[in-house]
Parts: structure tokens; C-alpha cells; sequence
RNA sequence: GGCCCGGUCGUCUAACGGUUAGGACGUCAGAUUUUCAUUCUGGUAAUCGGGGUUCGAUUCCCCGUCGGGCUGCCA
């Protein structure tokens, strides 16, 4: 039987970096498996629905490179791919449940129910549900009459299905990840399967389409774990075969203490979701780390290493690289917490494996929103000169804007260091020497130079500082004589002319 | 409270039951450099605690402890 796996978000906000993972690690499974792979979107709470939600979860996956094999989008012979579209298969699967007795009609209020839970906890009881105990206080097919049950429904009374939850029935699970897992069923509740408003629960419709979609493994969060024993005993009511599961750690807070959030990074300075967002209600925008600057496969790479590692030693690697390694039994078991510096690092790598003109692809469109026009061989090697020194993309405005424009101010530290009362004459000597010039190339500038310096026993730092200063405005920057051959002559001489007029 | 899952440097992790417990990020120091950054070299630092099993436990078992998840007509 041929791998079959699923992504099935819910369209209730943005996507969580944590989600993306479970989607990568789905999809890494399925290449490596040769297997396919799903979209489905569980949009069962119509009350949580939330505007743009899908669309961004299509687009963020696609950022990332992420691709599937069935979706809305895509279509596929299992369709409808999204919940809401598939309201009939569920009825039907209920009413199989009921007519076999799995599963029962109930009418207790939100009231009544929350009466009963101030009751348990007060009371102390050890197992505080909805259950093989409680049911017998409670308002459905147990305690009430055939008729009752009947009249009330076509009265129209709302009412839910709840799962019958066995007794003291051992619940032997495995997991790929985890191994055997054993609960025992009096421990579990009644869970509602069918709500009020004619739409399944999770529980009920992700059994249902993963069976008819003929899904063969679950890997989904360590949060769901806790419902597995319901899930495999629902499979068990419809006389079906669950498929395997894998429940993967969750990704925690940077100090460990709980699952990431959209607060730890406003708090931290860092994304944690995929691409940008913007709240419909409140019009809030929390930047993805497509905006921030970070390159999708550093992403994949970081993700990919939260929680899995292939044994080797080996830290960088591509989605198709990931894709041959990826071992779901090698998933580590424990929750990993997430590290904002080393997730920088991975994109610095990829930055640095990048092409330069890729990376001048990217500038140039960068440069273009600044207004500023230049020549793609010129930004290609003013690219090739400050790359290593990035770690975003986003960093090389700041890197190398005086190539692009000439230095207003100078910098006031630098300028008190290395700015001594001989330097305007060194400057003035270096401007007629540069005018006589003809190969303004790095070398032959730095041998001239040199000799010079030597030749007038000056030293290079109080020579070069200065003229950086000139030219770039500060004392950073890589290697001074490549500046000043991408600079050119004449935009060199403007800016050393401009220095020493504003120091005379 | 109940149920479930976990615990190796600060962080991500490696280690057929036998290793000087390895690598990476971070951090610290040094080297290189006209500057900043890169790069290079080196240092730092860990098996949660207690019992077993075993000739020998990071590794297997039990207890404790700590951490996390779940406990909705949410997913």
C-alpha cells in the first residue's frame, strides 16, 4: 500500500511556525516514502473561523516550498478536500454509530454541563467527565425513554452524539515515535462526536476522512496524543483499521516553559509565524520570516533539526537533501526548545551557499523600493563583496548603502580616532595621486599606495582609516581598495574632494 | 485534581550495555586583517535524584522529582 499522509490545519488564524514543522515532517515523510501527500482543511468550528486564514496557510506552505499532492486547490479523487464541504459524510457516519449503539444522543445544556463539572470538582472525584459514571445524572438515551429521545429531536430540541466510552477497557496503542502506549478506557470520557450545529467534532471528522481518504499515517502534534485511545476506539466502533501514528514533540518557548507562542516573539524580537499577518479584527500585523528577511530553505533546514537529526554530523541541508535522510523513527521524543540565535546562524549558511546573483536578484528588488536604479553587474559585485559579512538578506542595505549612496555624515567615533591634525594633507596627497591613475584597479591602487606609504614612512592604519571614513563614512566595510575600484575614479576623487573640503 | 508523554553541556543533539560522553549554536580567549565582519585555532560546559538488573549502565526496570501536553458542543 502506497504512503499516503495528511496536513489538516485548521483555518482559525495564521499559521504557527510549530505547524509548519508538522507539515514539513509530513511532507518529508511522504518524499521519502515515495508516498503522497494531503491538504485538508478542518474548518468544523464555524465559530472560530477566521478570515484569510486559509488563503495564508496555502500561501505560507508555498513560501516554504512545501508541496501537495491533493488539496482544495489541486483537486484529487478523494474531494471535497475541506470540511465544511463534506457535512453529508459525516450525518451518515453518525448514524452508523448510533443505529450500532457506539454512540448516543445527549441534550444537556452548556449550563447543565458546566453544573456538572463545579459538581465533580467539588466532590473530588478522582475522573471528573463525562462518562460511564456521570452519564446515568445526566439528559440523554441512558437515562431518558426511546420516546422521550424521539420526540425531543423532532421537536427540534438541539442536541449533540457523544461517543460511548467503554469501561475499564485497556487501550493498547503504538506509536512510531514513542513505542506502545496503554490507557484504560474509564479513565476517557464521552466525547462529543456530533455537535449541536449538524458539524462533527475533530475527533469524529478527522477519523472519518482519514479512513475514506485512505490515509496510512497520522503525524500530527504531541498535543493529540492524549485523544489517540479515543481515535483508535472509534476505529474500532466503524469496524475499521487505524493507520499509524507518529506524534511529534512540540516546539517550546526559547525558556522552556511551554509551547511557543505568537507573544514569545513579539517578546524576543523574533517570527513566529511563517509570512506576515494581519489580524481582520484588529487590523494587528505580526511580521513572517519572509519579511524579516529570512531565506525559506534556512527555515526548512531549522525546522527539519528541531526535533530530528540523521546521526551524522552534517548541519546544512537542502529540502531534497532532507527529503532522502528523513527517518520518522529518529524523531527525538522529548520537546525541543526553540533558539532564535541558532536559527539566524542556519540562514547566514544559506545566505552564504546562495549564488550571487541570487542574492543580487533579491537586493536589487530591495534596492528598487529604496528608489535607488542601479546596474545588476554593479549590485552583483557589490553583493560579491559584503555577503559573507550577512546574515539577512535585508542586512545588506545596511552593509553596503554607500556604495549607493555617498556618506553624508561621518561617523563621530570613528572620526575622533583616527582624524589627527596631518591627516587633511595625507588625504590631499592621496587625491592628486589617485587623479594619476589610470588603472583603477584593486591591486595596482594597493601596490601604488603602499609604496607611497612607505616611501613617506606613514603608516597604513593612519592613512587608510581616514580615507575609509571619506568614502564609506565609517571605519567598517570590506577590503578598502576593492571599494574604491567599484567606486570608480571619478566617484572616489568627488567623495575624497568633499571630504577635504568639509575638514579644511 | 486525573490521564498521558518526556528529562545528555545554557540551547539543538550524537553515543550495538563497554567512548577521555562526540558535534553544532552560544559564550570566552587567541590568530589573521588598515577597520568592521568573515575565517581559522583553542577553551568552557552535560548524562535530574535514589534504588535495582548486570562483570559493567547515558542506555534496561521501579520509585521519586522536575518539565510539558490534554482534561470544551476548539482544533
Amino acid at each position: 500500500m502506497s504512503v499516503r499522509v495528511r496536513f489538516a490545519p485548521s483555518p482559525t488564524g495564521p499559521l504557527h511556525i510549530g505547524g509548519v514543522r508538522t507539515a514539513l515532517f509530513n511532507y518529508l515523510f511522504a518524499k521519502k516514502n515515495n508516498g503522497k501527500l494531503i491538504l485538508r482543511i478542518e474548518d468544523t468550528d464555524q465559530t472560530r473561523y477566521v478570515e484569510g486564514a486559509e488563503n495564508y496557510i496555502v500561501e505560507a506552505l508555498q513560501w516554504v516550498g512545501i508541496e501537495f499532492d491533493e488539496s482544495v486547490q489541486k483537486g484529487g479523487i478523494y474531494a471535497p478536500y475541506r470540511q465544511s464541504d463534506r457535512k453529508n459524510i459525516y450525518s451518515e457516519q453518525i448514524n452508523f454509530l448510533l443505529k450500532n449503539k457506539k454512540a448516543y444522543y445527549a441534550f444537556d445544556t452548556p449550563e447543565e454541563l458546566e453544573q456538572m463539572r463545579i459538581h465533580l470538582q467539588e466532590s473530588k472525584t478522582p475522573v471528573q467527565h463525562y462518562n460511564f459514571i456521570t452519564r446515568d445524572k445526566m439528559k440523554n438515551s441512558f437515562t431518558l425513554s426511546d420516546e422521550d429521545v424521539k420526540q425531543k429531536i423532532t421537536s427540534g430540541e438541539p442536541y449533540v452524539v457523544r461517543f460511548d466510552m467503554p469501561a475499564n477497557k485497556e487501550v493498547i496503542m503504538n506509536d512510531l515515535i514513542r513505542g506502545e502506549i496503554k490507557v484504560n478506557s474509564s479513565t476517557l470520557d464521552d466525547k462529543i462526536l456530533f455537535k449541536s450545529d449538524g458539524l462533527p467534532t475533530y475527533h469524529l471528522a478527522n477519523i472519518v476522512d482519514d479512513h475514506l481518504m485512505e490515509i496510512t499515517h497520522v503525524i500530527r502534534g504531541e498535543e493529540w496524543l492524549p485523544s489517540l485511545p479515543l481515535h483508535i476506539l472509534l476505529y474500532d466502533a466503524f469496524g475499521w483499521n487505524p493507520p499509524e501514528f507518529a506524534h511529534l514533540p512540540l516546539i517550546l518557548k526559547p525558556n522552556g516553559k511551554g509551547k511557543l507562542s505568537k507573544r514569545d516573539g513579539d517578546q524576543g524580537g523574533f517570527p513566529v509565524f511563517p509570512i506576515e499577518w494581519i489580524d481582520p479584527s484588529t487590523n494587528e500585523k505580526s511580521t513572517g520570516y519572509r519579511e524579516y528577511g529570512y531565506l525559506p530553505q534556512a527555515v526548512v533546514n531549522m525546522l527539519a533539526l528541531l526535533g530530528w537529526n540523521p546521526g551524522t554530523e552534517q548541519e546544512i541541508f537542502s529540502i531534497s537533501e532532507l527529503s532522502e535522510l528523513f527517518d520518522i523513527l529518529k524523531v527525538q521524543k522529548a520537546g525541543a526548545k526553540f533558539d532564535p540565535k541558532k536559527t539566524k546562524w542556519f540562514n547566514q549558511q544559506h545566505l552564504k551557499k546562495l549564488d550571487t546573483n541570487a542574492l543580487a536578484e533579491i537586493y536589487n528588488k530591495d534596492l528598487k523600493t529604496k528608489n535607488i536604479d542601479a546596474k545588476f553587474d554593479f549590485v552583483a559585485k557589490v553583493v560579491d563583496l559584503v555577503k559573507d559579512r550577512a546574515v539577512f538578506a535585508s542586512d545588506l542595505w545596511d552593509l553596503s548603502n554607500y556604495f549607493f549612496i555617498p556618506p553624508e555624515n561621518y561617523d563621530e567615533k570613528a572620526v575622533k580616532k583616527f582624524w589627527k591634525d596631518d591627516t587633511l594633507d595625507i588625504i590631499r596627497h592621496l587625491h592628486s595621486l589617485f587623479s594619476g591613475y589610470n588603472d583603477f584597479t584593486s591591486n595596482t591602487i594597493e601596490n601604488n599606495v603602499k609604496v607611497w606609504i612607505e616611501q613617506n614612512q606613514l603608516s597604513f592604519g593612519k592613512v587608510l582609516n581616514p580615507l575609509r571614513i571619506l568614502l564609506v563614512g565609517n571605519t567598517i566595510g570590506p577590503h578598502l581598495f576593492d571599494i574604491i575600484e567599484l567606486l570608480g575614479k571619478e566617484e572616489t576623487l568627488k567623495r575624497i574632494s568633499k571630504g577635504i573640503k568639509k575638514f579644511s
